[in-house]
RNA sequence: GGUCAGGUAGCCAAGUGGUUGAAGGCAUCAGACUGCAAAUCUGAUUUUCGUCGUGGGUUCAAAUCCCACUCUGACCUCCA
């Protein structure tokens, strides 16, 4: 089976082939740090660490590189606004999307390059792109000469002439840069320093690095000139990944990547959800709201689509993507609940790893994953075998024992949590049953329960149902079987 | 206006010519179970003509290929 992916560049699925076989390099643009990250982030890093997962699973040894936009006017405006400096918020918003990212379970990056930390490699890509002609001063600016590079457009499909036409019809809005370019899609390399904002020496006088120039650099740093995929939302497609490419392959001479991917956006009411909307929803919002979903179902809300379909965000679908990974996390408990009674050693999940010889299901999961991480043909797979336990676990627990074999059992819980942690889902045991909500303690719980069974046996139907209510309103759901009372907190 | 991507059953979403009489999830309803519920299980909402935006066409055969139309979104400005 060969692994094929759709690639922005051609504008179709192509099968996947490194430039060093085993190997990934893997790039992905990363966030302005200036704000907390909303859900258009998260899908975005949830996509791509899917992504990246995948590819180690499939065997590839993937170096991931991710970048921090530190130097923009947005965070120069925050930092006004607080009174504080660029290099404050910048720090404050990286450390807070450190935070949010463990939360949804994202992978750290190899590496994290900074534009601050990057000023020589983005001064040195000016330097050459001027010594090529690709560049040209205007008064303490560094402009790139679009029309110079004859394959500019070829990622998003544009030509200049078309691009022209249409922004004619558009509304100009006033542009002090306009004035210095020599053609409107020109773009900006180096900018020129404004009194009381951050600087840089450079050649061309004090300033700071162009957005475009900062990705460009750090992917040559860190990755080489040709990487084998590029990676971001489906809005950098245009103008920031063609000006990447502008920047770098002028330069080089080489392709900059390989293969192009981008992710769609999150909508909301049919919309983008964006800054300058207002529509947005922060992770740390959504996810410390009162009945907020867990991390793994908005994991599973994002994967349940296609990467590169928008998908539209509502409380209505984050409560049908929470109650689809309830049903997902009990397969994924199957073995901490009833590998013991099985007499089967559960060790640690960490340690777990598929058997040499893939199973049906491992097959038909790499089938759809294979196909342009399809994770929704994929995580059929994986409810299919959760409901399968799921099932299993409800013969345990009324009937004490099943007619499947254990070892079957073990392997297929096995099979579930590998593969759902190809897809960055996972459970954490431990938490599952030692929380210590809302002050009833474990011991509290039992006591009640207990209390409820006196009631009902005595026909206290009033009483027993009280204290069901009464446990419910904390947060902890009953469960009757022919054997007794299981309960579980919500 | 230009470029690109899409419109699949109550909702989300796979499927890109016959084994799909549309995977999987969610939801709702009914039955079993229960003191009543919840959870769980079974079935229905999606089985013969007419289901896959609409209308044509190609084919023995189409959601799947072709043409036209229509609607939606993204990008063309910072944006994941």
């Amino acid at each position: 089976m060969t692994l094929t992916l759709y690639n922005t560049l051609t504008r179709r699925k192509e099968t996947f082939t490194p430039l060093e076989p085993g190997k990934v390099k893997m790039y992905c643009c990363g966030v302005t740090v200036y704000d907390y990250c909303h859900l258009g982030h998260a899908r975005s890093y949830i996509v791509w660490d899917m992504v990246r997962r995948y590819l180690l699973w499939r065997g590839y040894q993937v170096r991931y590189v991710q970048n921090f936009t530190d130097i923009d006017d947005k965070i120069l405006n925050k930092a006004r606004q607080e009174g504080s400096s660029m290099e404050a918020v910048a720090e404050k918003y990286i450390q807070t999307y450190f935070e949010d990212m463990d939360r949804l379970n994202i992978m750290k990056a190899d590496e994290y390059p900074r534009a601050t930390h990057t000023l020589d490699g983005i001064k040195r890509l000016i330097h050459e792109l001027e010594h090529k002609g690709f560049a040209y001063p205007a008064a303490g600016d560094v402009y790139y000469t679009v029309g110079n590079f004859s394959d500019y457009g070829k990622l998003s499909g544009r030509n200049l002439a078309d691009m022209q036409a249409g922004a004619s019809g558009r509304v100009e809005v006033e542009d002090p840069e306009a004035a210095k370019k020599k053609h409107p899609f020109d773009f900006a390399l180096w900018k020129a320093a404004k009194p009381g904002e951050p600087a840089w020496e450079s050649p061309w006088g004090a300033g700071r690095p162009g957005w475009h120039i900062e990705c460009s650099a750090m992917v040559r740093q860190c990755l080489g000139e040709t990487i084998d995929i590029h990676v971001g939302g489906a809005d950098l497609v245009f103008p920031h990944h063609e000006n990447e490419i502008a920047q770098s392959e002028a330069v080089t001479g080489k392709s900059l990547a390989s293969y192009w991917l981008h992710n769609g956006m999150v909508n909301v009411d049919g919309e983008k959800m964006s800054k300058s909307l207002g529509n947005f929803t922060t992770i740390r919002q959504l996810l410390d709201a009162p009945n907020a979903p867990e991390p793994m179902a908005v994991r599973l809300f994002v994967m349940q689509a296609n990467y590169r379909k928008p998908i539209d965000f509502t409380a209505e679908a984050m409560a049908a993507a929470q109650n689809s990974w309830n049903t997902l996390k009990e397969g994924l408990l199957f073995g901490y609940e009833y590998g013991k009674q099985l007499g089967w050693d559960v060790g640690q999940a960490s340690c777990l790893s598929s058997s040499p010889v893939p199973s049906p299901q491992e097959q038909r999961f790499q089938e759809a994953m294979d196909d342009d991480f399809n994770s929704p043909g994929a995580l059929a797979v994986l409810f299919e075998i959760a409901k399968e336990l799921g099932k299993e676990g409800n013969i345990l627990v009324h009937e004490g024992k099943t007619k499947t074999p254990p070892t079957q059992l073990e392997a297929q819980w096995k099979t579930l949590v590998s593969l759902a942690n190809v897809l960055g889902l996972s459970v954490q045991p431990e938490t599952q049953t030692n929380e210590s909500t809302d002050g009833l303690s474990d011991a509290e719980i039992d006591d009640l329960i207990q209390q409820r069974q006196a009631a009902r046996k005595a026909k206290n139907f009033a009483e027993g149902d009280r204290i069901r209510d009464q446990l419910k309103a904390a947060g902890i759901t009953l469960i009757d079987t022919p054997e007794g009372t299981r309960w579980h907190r919500n």
